[in-house]
DNA sequence: TCATAAGCGAGACGGTACGTCCGGTCTTTGG
DNA sequence: CCAAAGACCGGACGTACCGTCTCGCTTATGA
């Protein structure tokens, strides 16, 4: 998952390793703003050249560690239900969001908003193919009438996401399993009452 | 809306004034990333002992100085059409979040994923301010019954905001004002497809 | 002995004194390098413009209160013997060389090295007025035999007191009192071998 | 001539010297306390890093300067005339004492009274080397009978030296070279008068 | 007796330099 | 020719002091 050119097959792969290893464990250790380069040569036992010669950036290198850690998990759910797929999805995500070890997540994306290059490289490696993943498993879900045939899906995934990565990123609150009920209820319903019948159950499909 | 302590009533007010210029104005100018407190204290013509005795960090300064830019907007419009509202309220926001200036702001979300202290400053000063706001409007509508009065009106804030700055700091797409239309539709009518109806107009009450 | 101008009889005794106290207070127990202005004048309960207001700078205020220090040592003494009397006041010197308050004084002459006005401070308040006791004891002993009578009397007092001097202020030894006998010895005797009696007892008085 | 340590055989010989340059020439144009660190390294073209990579102070630098300069020197001349040699090299001594140049050495000298690692500097690089060459050329004139035998010669060439020092540090005067013949001849001969002693006799012999 | 003028404690201010840290490049040495 | 090691230039950091300034308050003088 490279980034960065410059160079062909003679690149250690032991070398590659330790760097994505030792990046993420100071990630962890001391915050992604305190790690420096030097530190994460220095803890892989590799020269700073080495760093520089295949990832343009820290961040770079953070965005390949991170997305390396997600890669084990497969594709979304389908069991026939979106619904409940979606509720498997995001509790999951939201329960990663919860953890510490998102934190190292949360400061790659606030370190992209200075990086455009780094930017990019977060949506193509790691939001993008899990947004595609989920937007797969909408159009299923949407041909067999379980969605508005005339929701765009793009805007869908967005609408599902976004609270959780508005919480993650203003802090405002933490994105608990529980508030992703709410957060599909209301996506699912609506905000506007239904007129005859009192506000129906909530979850279902 | 100083961030920071240890002082009286010398504050020179001509200093701080001018510090929050220059900070604004540099950010525009080269982004918040290459804008030092050096640069900032020299362009406002002010020693840098001054900016760290009433800030703690750069953010804090660009804190308090977008919030200034932004303190001159009132409160949330009230037609009595909670729909159109809102339409007019994240349209602004939707504007502003398209715009060049945002990149401030922008960056300085993406600071304090690193910076605590700077993270609570924005959720303070700039953040819940205007989501209060909101959800003081949401109210009113929902005693009108214009919402499901069962919707909890802190999850419908998120909801309404949270794409906005989903794609603001994700950078999937701008947030064309067009889009706020679609969204708010989709929050309002749900994805739930309507039964014998078919799919019907959006706004209303 | 105050050094600098700008005002009448309104001073305040109270403070003059305790900026002075604090000063070698100070410079005792942490050294003239790293004793601050404005240290002394918390250390003196007293405004940092109440020091510059009475002396041009850090040096000149130690300048002041080493000489208040030194004040009660009388004259040089008088017992008719030239050698005996010097070797009294050089021991004392010596002695005070050797001591850890001394240092105060040691910085103070080297911080003059690049400051002018202190250096002549120095030299008008706490040398010059020393040295013409000096010399003044050496003109009696002149005029009584007891020296070269075309000995230039201001070359014999710097030959006599250079070499605590050097020593001070080139750390090479310390100045104990018994190289006193060692210095005077050289300075009454000459290196000159005495030709036809070989060089018999050193001493006298 | 390094002071400081850290380091093996990776250093740069042309930021070395040119740190050297720059300090010396900043030196000499707004002497020593006004030079930076800073200024220093602007000018010699070098991180400031590499200056304290590898020497402790501004001050060890100057030390290491000022010696490079007065490497070329070679040792004492021996024409035989203990006396003559002396007052050659006690002459080129008080002529430098005289040039605008040796005021950076003052200041360094100056610097070194609150700054120990710099005091050691200073004696072990300039003071003991030229002391060493002078003792040893006392030596010899001690052996052929030019000088007392029961001399201690470290006293002697303190005696010697220290009137320049003295005027260089107190500014009493300045160190005319004519002075040179002065302070030898009461070297040499002694403050006592001599033989058909009338004044009664003071010390011995 | 009181007005006034100054010194005074306090401390913020513009500014300079400090010594450290880190980013990204270059150089040296070895495999 | 890759890689480790690490020195190098550059620039920003946050701190410490400098000497000046502006505040109210106190205090001594002399009208």
């Amino acid at each position: 998952m490279t980034t960065q050119s410059a160079n062909p097959r003679y690149r250690s792969e032991r070398s590659h390793k330790a760097i994505l290893d030792a990046a993420l464990k100071l990630c962890l250790e001391q915050g992604f703003a305190k790690t420096s380069v030097d530190a994460i040569a220095k803890e892989a036992g590799v020269g700073k050249q080495t760093i520089y010669r295949w990832w343009p950036s820290k961040t770079a290198v953070l965005v390949e560690a991170i997305n390396r850690l997600g890669a084990t998990s497969v594709g979304f759910p389908d069991t026939g239900d979106i619904y409940a797929d979606l509720r498997t999805q995001m509790v999951a995500v939201a329960e990663y969001f919860r953890t510490t070890e998102s934190s190292t997540y949360r400061e790659v994306i606030g370190a992209a908003q200075s990086d455009p290059a780094a930017a990019q490289a977060i949506l193509d490696t790691l939001v993008t193919p899990r947004v595609q993943d989920c937007r797969r498993r909408l159009e299923r879900a949407q041909q067999q009438g379980q969605i508005r045939a005339d929701a765009d899906l793009d805007d869908v995934v967005e609408l599902i996401y976004a609270p959780l990565y508005y919480r993650l990123l203003l802090g405002t609150r933490p994105t608990a399993p529980e508030q992703v009920e709410v957060i599909l209820n209301l996506v699912f319903d609506g905000l506007r009452p239904r007129t005859p019948e009192p506000a129906s159950g909530v979850s279902g499909s």
